[in-house]
DNA sequence: AAGGCGGGGAC
DNA sequence: GTCCCAGCCTT
């Protein structure tokens, strides 16, 4: 039964085992910095919507430097930023979004992003980025639940029922419970990083995998087509 | 539930 | 050329 909650034991395991690789394994971005405001937090997370993180890292030096906080944002030229954008994809949206956003938030930031109620009411600011202000600026235990970690956690515990992973409780649910850990943080980000690296869309690296001997995926998928030798 | 946004990298 | 990427809004 792919659907049934996994056992404390199982998660247990899944964490552990994903935090020792990510010790070793573990990617480098200037977001995950100590130290950041809760400014260039919120933006990087625009910035990586629908959006590699790799791609990101290429010009979010320079955005900082032309933007340093919402004030230069909400009065540069809607152009500008669109320029500033386009290497990244989504730019006219992001441009038209991040300057709406940035006169809402020059005046008060510090108090809309206090509480989820506040956060759910600005536009532009959906589930994801409300767990990770969450998660990042407020200090709670929250997934940065998106395709990827959804992509890994289905695999390895069993897929969701719904289409809309935003509505799914199984994985809601399954996802709250592996990133409830003293170390919320780093558990988030090996998730996304084993997602990029190992555990991939297309051609998952299954062979060499840390999870291997207990993944759902593997055991009921790929080692099936190994016997068979496909 | 489905469509649109988007350049760039991997294959 | 095709697929995918730290989503969200509108219809």
């Amino acid at each position: 039964m792919p659907n049934m909650e996994p056992q404390a034991i199982d998660i247990k395991v899944f964490q552990t085992i994903l935090l020792t690789w990510f010790k070793e394994h573990g990617r480098w971005f200037p977001w995950r910095e100590s130290g950041l405001s809760s400014y260039q937090l919120l933006i990087a997370e625009i910035l990586l919507q629908r959006t590699k993180a790799a791609t990101v890292d290429k010009i979010f030096t320079h955005f900082f430097n032309v933007y340093p906080n919402w004030k230069v944002i909400a009065s540069a030229k809607l152009e500008e930023i669109e320029n500033t954008l386009k290497p990244i994809g989504l730019h006219k949206q992001r441009a038209e979004r991040l300057q709406k956003l940035a006169q809402k938030m020059n005046l008060n930031d510090s108090v809309l992003l206090s509480s989820r109620a506040e956060l759910d009411a600005i536009p532009f600011i959906g589930q994801y980025i409300g767990n990770a202000v969450e998660l990042l600026i407020q200090g709670k235990n929250k997934p940065l639940l998106d395709v990827n970690m959804a992509r890994v956690l289905e695999r390895y515990f069993g897929h969701r029922k719904l289409k809309d992973l935003r509505y799914d409780k199984y994985l809601q649910a399954l996802a709250h419970d592996i990133v409830d850990h003293p170390d919320s943080i780093s558990l988030n980000w090996a998730i996304l990083d084993f997602a990029a690296l190992v555990c991939q869309s297309r051609v998952p690296k299954c062979s060499t995998c840390v999870l291997q001997q207990t993944c759902t995926y593997y055991l009921t998928v790929v080692e099936i087509k190994n016997f068979r030798n496909e």
